[in-house]
DNA sequence: ATTTGTACTTACTTTTATACAAGTACTTAC
DNA sequence: GTAAGTACTTGTATAAAAGTAAGTACAAAT
């Protein structure tokens, strides 16, 4: 999990966008380069830890946490445990999350209407 | 305007991301810090450029142009510029670009139905 | 006693995004 | 003839995001 700076530039128009647009504050939450993905794949069930993994397997396992618990910490995903040996672990989609669906529902609708076509 | 390793795996995975899921496809449209804010503006209407420097402040004019251009580009946006001195240029939402307000106003509902406050 | 499977963690490097600072062209107004 | 206004452009530095690689714990199976 990498560092930020508390008093960088970028640090603070992050947070005053976040504060002011609330496009920008979705954004920080279901933007980047895998929380889109992740999302995607919960939007159809809970999964499995291992069963993210082979879904999109070009993620590395550090990303895959590190965006996990992010949307824990907001609130978007519930992360259950099973106390076993070997670990049973399972993601799913938080009421927040769930109310996301029209977001990225008409995310979905858009690209198709665009030149968007799925391998 | 930064220069892109083509045959970095960052861009490979983003590229592959954007051709498996609408989601990021869309992302790689309006994502980012500054997109979501200049689109929220134009939202409202048609903009001089100017005017969106004086609407988004922390903007530099680096970000602001290579945003726009970007968006140009990708035809979310309309560049349209009157040939006088002092420069006098526009921009507004194209069709497409207009047909991204079910997004981003799913976006604006669910900021304002989590704990979103506008200041 | 070593391997297997699951869900992680940590340290370090590379790539990309953004910030910062300065400069350009062209005319009208003063 | 200097300053002001608009819409840019260019170069460089810094910060953030992602990638790479390796290691951990625990028990059950071989």
């Amino acid at each position: 999990m990498t560092a930020i700076k508390e008093n960088s530039t970028l640090n603070a128009n992050k947070k005053s966008s976040q504060a002011t647009c609330p496009v920008s504050f979705v954004m920080s939450k279901i933007g980047g380069h895998w929380k889109p993905i992740i999302l995607y794949h919960l939007l159809s069930g809970t999964k499995r830890y291992s069963e993210l993994k082979k879904l999109i397997p070009a993620i590395t396992e550090k990303m895959l946490i590190q965006h996990l618990k992010q949307m824990q910490e907001d609130n978007l995903v519930i992360r259950e445990s099973q106390n076993v040996v070997p670990p049973f672990v399972t993601y799913s989609l938080s009421n927040e999350g769930e109310q996301l669906r029209t977001v990225l529902d008409a995310m979905v609708e858009w690209a198709f209407a665009q030149d968007f076509k799925m391998d």
